[in-house]
DNA sequence: GCCAATAATCATCAACTGATGAATTAACAG
DNA sequence: CTGTTAATTCATCAGTTGATGATTATTGGC
């Protein structure tokens, strides 16, 4: 409007194209859009987001998403599978650990905690990015349509793991109440990650849904009763006297 | 196919205009379109579904959902609405019961067990637009960006009625471990709404995610293990010995 | 130095999206 | 009968969406 190049073009506005150079300081725009991607993803779920929103984010060019994804669906998986070898792997060698140092004395709630501190404690840490993603999981757990297929494929490996750690806690559990016990697990855990802050309103700021703390230290007790009344039938049966 | 007018007008393929008959079996456009919705927005949410196929499915003109609703979120918000009335109803009816009739004998799983089970049980019966509801709420209840505000807006009401009967099971409980302990219920209870699956393949089909039977025999023991472990720290202290 | 491969932007597309004013037909009140 | 209101489809719009071929600039191997 009123500002233009004055003499020889001063007021350059245009954003370098080509191959950019590789002394300035390495933008790295795969990861800066996965960043951007992980974001949107997480807050608005896979069809509340446009490619062009991410784009934005991570200031660049819609075109170079497609450059390196193929198509919105591969951006989508690409986040969602790049942390998950990271903590699945941290995930299975604090069991693993567990396991070995517990010996004998092995617990239940032992078996959680180890499970759970992984992902807790990276929430705990305020990281905002893997606040992200964790939202993202949630977000994926929960919708129907395609939700389970992915899940499965990325963390089953995990769970698995998980089980069977807690069979040597529960050597006269039933597969059946295993699973069903894991299932309620699994959804404390979810809606945990979701972050919805619908728990910080309820309780009117008694509880803050992201006080990973507190939840570290309430969670495996809480889930660990639940799986010992499940699966140890024999002690303590004293159901509805109907 | 084979059966047709065979005298007058016979190739009509042309939609009726204007305002309908009465007298023909009366369609009730309006729920048919609720009933299009819900089965849509709970299997891909709010952002992951088209007033066309909406339109489509209750096989009426798009003009016509903004006529009743005019935005696709006031379409969004009638649905998740209609039903909410109807089993928050039976929710605080049946909480309400329980702790009539159990009187100073009230237990934490009886009470937990009342306020599962007119959602189980609508589960259980088969009804696909119930089986479509819950999955919505559960779609809801882990959308960060408005689930919160939605969900507590709708069902706050029947969740502090039945943290005020959990208090009467659990007279020492601190207001905070009652309010964690209920987060993790609704957590388990949204994951088995939202119906992905997950469990039936993670189980390798051992537990099926539709048997509410099974659900129904199952959650509130677990659950209310865990109120009883968080929320009566006096008995049974056997955490980590650290 | 030359040239193929790489990494980025530009310009654009056809399809789709939510929404709306006009037209059409029936119900209903007086 | 008649005019107003209710319920429905028609026709269409302006803006958005995911995607892509062309273009530009830099790297790195020979």
């Amino acid at each position: 409007m009123s500002t233009r190049p004055t003499t020889t073009t001063v007021k350059r506005r245009k954003v370098r194209r080509g191959r950019p150079l590789k002394t300035e300081s390495t933008p790295d725009m795969r990861e800066r859009i996965l960043d951007a991607a992980e974001d949107h993803f997480s807050r608005h779920g896979f069809w509340g987001v446009t490619v062009r929103e991410v784009a934005q984010e991570a200031k660049v060019d819609t075109a170079l998403l497609h450059y390196y994804f193929n198509t919105k669906r591969g951006l989508f998986d690409a986040v969602f599978e790049r942390r998950a070898e990271i903590i699945n792997k941290e995930r299975i060698d604090s069991i693993d650990a567990y396991v070995k140092s517990a010996g004998s004395a092995i617990t239940v709630e032992g078996v959680i905690d180890a499970f759970l501190q992984p992902i807790l404690q990276r929430a705990a840490t305020g990281d905002q990015r893997w606040h992200n993603y964790f939202a993202l999981i949630a977000q994926v757990n929960n919708t129907p349509a395609w939700g389970g297929e992915t899940m499965g494929r990325t963390f089953d490996n995990v769970i698995h793991h998980l089980i069977d750690a807690l069979r040597k806690a529960l050597p006269d559990a039933s597969e059946q109440e295993l699973y069903w016990s894991y299932h309620f697990l699994s959804g404390a855990l979810t809606l945990t990650l979701s972050q919805t802050g619908r728990i910080d309103r309820l309780s009117e700021g008694l509880c803050k849904s992201s006080d990973f703390e507190a939840i570290g230290a309430r969670m495996a007790p809480f889930i660990a009763s639940g799986f010992e009344r499940l699966c140890k039938p024999q002690a303590a049966r004293r159901k509805k006297a109907t």
